[in-house]
DNA sequence: GAGTGGTCTAGACCACTGT
DNA sequence: CAGTGGTCTAGACCACTCC
């Protein structure tokens, strides 16, 4: 209750944060609610408001209305992953970008990409990405002519597919999985490894509302390792 | 200039979004400032401000003061990967949890490990955790003893370091990769796969302000995959 | 029904930064 | 310097949901 009169809501969120990680507040614990906090901390109930919701969004705090507020009992790791442009994503690692396009042909989608893409003509673009001279992606990727048939124009030799739809195609949401797999012949050739070597994938697919737009399948050559950081914030070692 | 009068922050940024779709407002465009923008929708720049604070978080937009805001140029892909307890995952999949403990001794970890985890005694710990009978995730993990003395006196035959950590020892921050590799002799026969097959690999540290707690190296069965959804706002296709 | 968070408002001052 | 976003305030009403 005593008053702290701190300096803006990232203030009253670390206190909380503070509070939570010294086990004033343990998991589970419901917390005051924002009118106290607010008296205690001197401030305006939306200052605590923008605080709090802050913690919720990172999953720290579960707030549900009338029930109040409280720390998560199962602080989940939230991670984030940036996921750029392949030529920015080289670039940014200091190496000179190369992209070779591999094939280019409108063709009917195996049955799993079909399963999302569509029944309708679709485009097939392979194309290897490199870094330095040495291969460091080989993407294989499926457009929707339905939903983009500029793309059957587009020259794909300048730029990558992935540039291109970048540009051209825009999507509303779409979904990722990130995998390891054994390298097929094709990727151990293109990404000068061996037949069988640990790659790590990722596949995606992006839909326009309701259209799916493109299926794409990223192998990236051995070595390579998505990072990332947790928490600026607080929770609990796992 | 036209009133909309629509009901709130959300419909603003669905508004702001649509004009980005559309390319109203294509990447790079710098769209009118809030107190405009809230003229136009008839409501308080404090609404205007939190839907496209919204966005900018999203790294659809970027905003900078004075320059006002405009459309990203390269809007990156930004994923959120949930990481929880690992007996959670898997009870989320409907299987049953088991875990075994398969070693638990103070000792002093390789050279890499104790880069990070500093030159200290240290207690290593590996586990394998199952569902429904089939081995899932490997564990190894080392414990700083010097930052979590408590754990030296822990029993994780009943609970697993993932789980005892997350009660006991909070952290402030950390790093994750995630990677493929080749499954080693001892991985093989854990994980119940030929060695050499490739493996999904989580790789973990945490923080406690200074002072590093664990750090871990997952290492899951064949066939696992990470899957998260993408935007369920606007970007373009990549 | 009543308590809690969710949101909006109208106005204000501050902080950063491009010109 | 001046324009823009960043934040805060004091108050209000609403929406959900537990009791």
């Amino acid at each position: 209750m005593t008053k702290h009169h701190v300096k803006g809501w990232q203030a009253i969120q670390d206190e909380v944060l503070r509070r939570i990680h010294a086990r004033e507040w343990p998991p589970g614990h419901v917390i005051p609610n924002e009118v106290d906090l607010a008296q205690e901390f001197g401030c305006a109930r939306a200052t605590v408001n923008r605080a709090l919701r802050a913690l919720a969004e990172e999953g720290l705090l579960d707030r549900r209305r009338k029930a109040g507020t409280r720390v998560a009992l199962h602080p989940v790791t939230r991670a984030t992953v940036d996921i750029s442009v392949i030529r920015q994503e080289i670039e940014e690692r200091g190496q000179h970008y190369d992209y070779r396009l591999l094939a280019c042909d409108a063709a009917s989608p195996p049955a799993p990409v079909r399963a999302t893409l569509g029944a309708g003509s679709s485009l097939h673009v392979t194309a290897l990405h490199s870094g330095d001279g040495a291969p460091y992606v080989f993407e294989d990727r499926w457009i929707s002519l339905k939903t983009t048939p500029d793309a059957r124009s587009a020259d794909f030799t300048g730029i990558s597919a992935n540039e291109w739809l970048l540009a051209h195609a825009p999507y509303t949401h779409g979904d990722i999985a990130f995998s390891a797999e054994a390298a097929s012949a094709q990727d151990a050739s293109l990404l000068n490894t061996a037949e069988g070597a640990p790659l790590f994938v990722v596949t995606r697919t992006t839909w326009d509302h309701d259209c799916a737009v493109t299926a794409v399948r990223l192998a990236y050559a051995p070595g390579y390792r998505i990072y990332t950081r947790i928490g600026a914030q607080s929770d609990s070692a796992g």
